[in-house]
RNA sequence: GGUCCUGUGGCCGAGUGGCUAGGCUGAGCUCUGCAAAAGCUCCUACAGCGGUUCGAAUCCGCUCGGGACCUCCA
């Protein structure tokens, strides 16, 4: 088999991933800012890298998976004014900052597991790091990269140009960075107009703040995720993830402030996940055309039509791969939700599938397919297409149109356990399990009575029945071995 | 203004220089007491105009759309 590959924002092009230290692997993802209720385009990046840290499981690699949790900082503008984006939430909400931090930090873990996605090997917060983030600016100061002014410190982007290169990630040189930005005002502190704050100094009403060799204040947004991946990771590790709005800003800060600090590149290869779009606009907070995945889980929502089950949401995610944008829409959510049930609905069938002496499909060519498509470049979409053809396969077996062996009935089935369960993390929506079974009982104690019901030529009795379940939201599928039902 | 990305059938979405995914929808057929489900078939698309090539939706150029980043956002 080939091996796997996958897309570096730093060549632009897919690269084969070769681990420093196989089998293990680290994975650094850029976390939640948990000031408020994640929307669903963060969900997305999310179960992005959930799809990929899986996928390396099953390949065998041994991840440590570090996902940051933003809960101190993070400044609105970049600029010394104004309370960090917690205590204003705080004022709102009249709460103590970590309570917010708390609020919407059990928020986000609730609504990632509601979809499925395994829990990262570490969640470091920034207020636990912040000694480590000190330690760190302390050492790019000492290596002249960064100047303090007025119990601020700022990182010196045009002086950290002439040794590197700062716009590598976004492939831009600096003059070009340069003309994009706004003239600096007379009296800001800062050099250069791309500098930006690796500490801030509190205020006097500064909720948040801990003391540093610059007085009290607190760590700008970008030195947090430099300083906790250096921390559990190394100075070089492999995979580094995040949204494609991080890229310019906040990786290509990451970047820089490593390297001023110890002189190495601190990642490999940089990935990252394209942006949910809403008729053609990004999702996002500032736009307020954002979706709350419990308001798309109930239907509570103006532009959505109806409710939609955390695994069809998370199906209708993976149909695209995570580096296109993919447009939200009610159609594309309900088609999506047909096939996923279609896809689980063969899996129920694939249990009882009879065995035959040959096989008229090659089962071991089709998984191979599946690596295939996951080898290159996470391709999802590929992956599913192939999916729908065990399912084709499944279902004409079930006909009795073509034959299986035993081995391939059970190579079927791994190719559900390994790519739908375990690659994708999808699931059967699993109901209250007492009812479940109840529930079992009573429709075949009603399917056995319709059946009667045929048997005495009573279609009247028969029909009527069905269609009561059908308009109870059941759906009757006979064939000549008897009736079978699905919700 | 600068830097990029993108434009695929009714809808959503993969994709490779020639073998032209997949899902949903619609039509027909098979099966069935009738349906449903399932299978098969069809509606065979690549913004427009040029160019390169034996051959391009796929490479190049131009035009016209759409979007992202450059400012907090996954």
């Amino acid at each position: 088999m080939q091996g796997l590959y996958l897309y570096n924002t730093l060549s632009r092009k897919k690269e084969e991933f070769n681990a420093i230290n196989p089998p293990f692997v680290g994975l650094y993802v850029c976390g939640p800012t948990v000031y408020s209720d994640v929307h669903l385009g963060n969900c997305r990046t999310f179960i992005s890298f959930d799809l990929i840290y899986r996928y390396l499981l099953h390949l065998g690699y041994k991840v440590r998976y570090v996902r940051n949790i933003t809960d101190a900082g993070h400044l609105e503008g970049d600029r010394d004014e104004g309370d960090d984006k917690f205590a204003k939430k705080a004022k709102l909400e009249q709460l103590e900052p970590m309570e917010i931090v708390q609020k919407y930090t059990v928020g986000f873990r609730t609504i990632m597991q509601l979809f499925n996605t395994l829990p990262p090997s570490i969640e470091p917060t920034a207020t636990g790091h912040i000694s480590e983030q000190i330690e760190m600016i302390k050492e790019i100061m000492a290596n002249g990269l960064a100047y303090e002014k007025n119990g601020n410190v700022y990182f010196d982007v045009e002086k950290y140009n002439t040794s590197y290169n700062y716009g590598l990630l976004t492939n831009r040189k600096l003059e070009e960075l340069l003309e994009g930005t706004r003239e600096l005002s007379g009296q800001d502190e800062k050099k250069g107009r791309l500098d930006f704050a690796l500490w801030i100094k509190a205020k006097p009403e500064t909720l948040m703040k801990w003391p540093s060799p610059w007085g009290w204040g607190f760590p700008g947004w970008h030195i947090e995720c430099s300083a906790m991946s250096r921390k559990y990771l190394g100075d070089t590790f492999d995979i580094h993830g995040g949204g494609m709005d991080l890229q310019a800003t906040h990786h290509t800060n990451e970047i820089a402030q490593s390297q001023a600090c110890y002189h190495t590149a601190p990642v490999n290869y940089w990935m990252h996940t394209n942006m949910l779009t809403v008729n053609g606009v990004r999702m996002s907070k500032s736009a307020g055309n954002g979706f709350l995945p419990l308001e798309l889980f109930t239907g509570n929502h103006p532009l959505l039509e109806k409710g939609y089950e955390p695994m069809a949401v998370k199906f209708f995610m993976l149909q695209t791969h995570y580096r296109s944008t993919l447009d939200f829409s009610n159609e594309a959510l309900q088609a999506s939700e047909k096939g996923f049930a279609r896809l689980m609905d063969a899996y129920k069938t694939l249990q009882n599938l009879k065995a035959s002496a040959t096989s008229d499909e090659d089962i071991a060519a089709l998984k191979n397919k599946c690596y295939e498509a996951m080898n290159d470049d996470f391709n999802t979409s590929v992956l599913i297409a192939q999916l729908f053809d065990a399912v084709r396969i499944i279902n004409s077996a079930n006909d009795n149109k073509l034959n299986l062996t035993q081995a391939d009935i059970d190579l079927l089935k791994s190719i559900y356990q390994d790519f739908v369960f375990d690659v994708l993390g999808l699931k059967e929506e699993e109901g209250n399990q007492k009812l479940q079974a109840a529930l079992n009982q009573v429709m075949t104690m009603v399917l056995n009575l319709r059946a009667k019901a045929k048997q005495d030529k009573n279609f009247q009795l028969s029909d009527d029945i069905r269609n009561q379940l059908i308009a109870s939201g059941f759906q009757i599928k006979d064939s000549k071995d008897g009736s079978s039902w699905t919700l």
